[in-house]
DNA sequence: ATCATACTTCGATGATAACCGAATGGTTGC
DNA sequence: GCAACCATTCGGTTATCATCGAAGTATGAT
């Protein structure tokens, strides 16, 4: 393996990427309108019955049934049979993340219906992604943050300082992965609705759990979408000093 | 938007997800093995011409021309003509990222050929990937930084310590990002092949660039492997401490 | 000018797979 | 037990698209 001299490859017509590992089987999954719909649905994080995905995807459950069983073979959805129901979620973080940058290369989508329209707006204001809180809101606490130097980003990655940590203590945010006794992570993820980073990581996943505890904000039944309660509202006013009503500056 | 009740949605057959962003459609063109094939050389970071490209993917001229015109209509790939040639590469870095988080989730690909094997032995052993060091090298060198405590992997991510910084620097490596002004990023990326961390971000791409300048790597044709020279054998051991000649410990 | 090279466009073919209707398998409730 | 419900399996239809041969365009060399 150690040589001076530059390595010819080929001669013979067979592929030289053959030793790469096998993309375009997973792209293929996630290539198929309906199976997207219901990744991007997963992507909010929720568990969802093979009925309640078909609906959202707009087939019929025969269909759906073997759409699922693919992506539950090729283990990108985890199934839980309670009962006749089944019960169906992204199978680890690492889908949750390659779904994610897929969303920040494709071609953003042009407006069809009035409907379309809101759910869009609805999307692109507050949304869970996979385990922690993305869109407007999401971006607007984590710049919050960082401008009360609870987190700093330097150099392309988040620092939580002595000030965040007891800060968000008192917010009753759990900083302890107590799994593994580590530290939270905060991890920096790309906004694709608002090209700017929000939080992620473990931490990401603490504050979005804990606003849920709160009753801050709410998941919407088949939609990443998440709303934004009274409380949360008032919550975000008084903890962040976030004036949710201005934050929705219809930019389209 | 501000509600306190929970939102029923759908009514009608329509589509819940439309207000996602599409990623099915980018997922398609990765979906072709032929052009999955392409995208996964370029992941090497190199420019190659279309016909190189036909070849590596196995095709005729007449089909690649067809994939390559595609991806560069869906900004996967960038074109640049001069004279009769057409160089092409990965449009940016967000394309190499999602392509990256692709392979952690894909099919670990069971070896058919001899041929194979040894492409994938020389892949998991030393590759590019976009514009740093990967495979067991990069994972070595990565190690032995943080060892040396020039890298400090803390919270998941990377901090370039004081002696880090002078130590790059006697290494000729770049620390200044000059078009912003701004210090390198050491971003942790996880390896396919080893499932361990190496060291991406501008450090990462400026260790790489060192590496190729100093004559201790070299890029093959058209594959996303890299050698190490006689060169870098020496000067991984003499700087690093680095054994190459041991580190190939041949873990299928 | 003429030929070769690098790449493209067009048209036809063939294979793959999404889709639904119909029927089957389990689970729950009355 | 029977009925209602959730989900799956199977078979046939249809549409999409990768593929290559043939022909065309532009560039470069002789």
């Amino acid at each position: 393996m150690i040589v001076d001299d530059i390595l010819i490859v080929d001669a013979t017509g067979e592929k030289t990427v053959g030793a790469n590992p096998d993309i375009s089987d997973v792209a293929a999954l996630i290539a198929d309108p309906s199976r997207a719909s219901m990744l991007m649905v997963l992507l909010g994080g929720q568990t969802l019955l093979a009925s309640e995905l078909a609906r959202i995807a707009g087939i019929t459950p025969q269909t759906a049934s073997s759409h699922l069983a693919k992506m539950v073979d090729r283990h990108l959805l985890t199934v839980e049979s309670r009962g006749r129901h089944r019960y169906f979620r992204l199978a680890s973080p690492e889908v949750a993340h390659a779904l994610e940058s897929l969303t920040t290369i494709a071609a953003p989508l042009k407006v069809r219906s009035l409907r379309q329209s809101d759910q869009a707006k609805a999307l692109r204001f507050a949304r869970s992604c996979y385990d922690h809180l993305a869109g407007e809101v999401g971006v607007a606490v984590t710049t919050k943050l960082m401008k009360r130097q609870w987190l700093i980003l330097e150099e392309g990655n988040f620092t939580i300082t002595d000030v965040g940590i007891s800060g968000f203590a008192d917010l009753g945010v759990n900083m302890l992965d107590l799994s593994s006794r580590r530290r939270a992570v905060a991890r920096p993820c790309l906004d694709w609705s608002e090209r700017r980073h929000h939080v992620a990581g473990s931490l990401g996943a603490a504050l979005a759990t804990r606003f849920f505890d709160l009753e801050w904000i709410r998941r919407t039944p088949s939609t990443r979408a998440v709303t934004i309660t009274a409380k949360g509202s008032a919550g975000l006013r008084q903890y962040f000093g976030i004036q949710v009503e201005d934050l929705r500056a219809d930019t389209p």
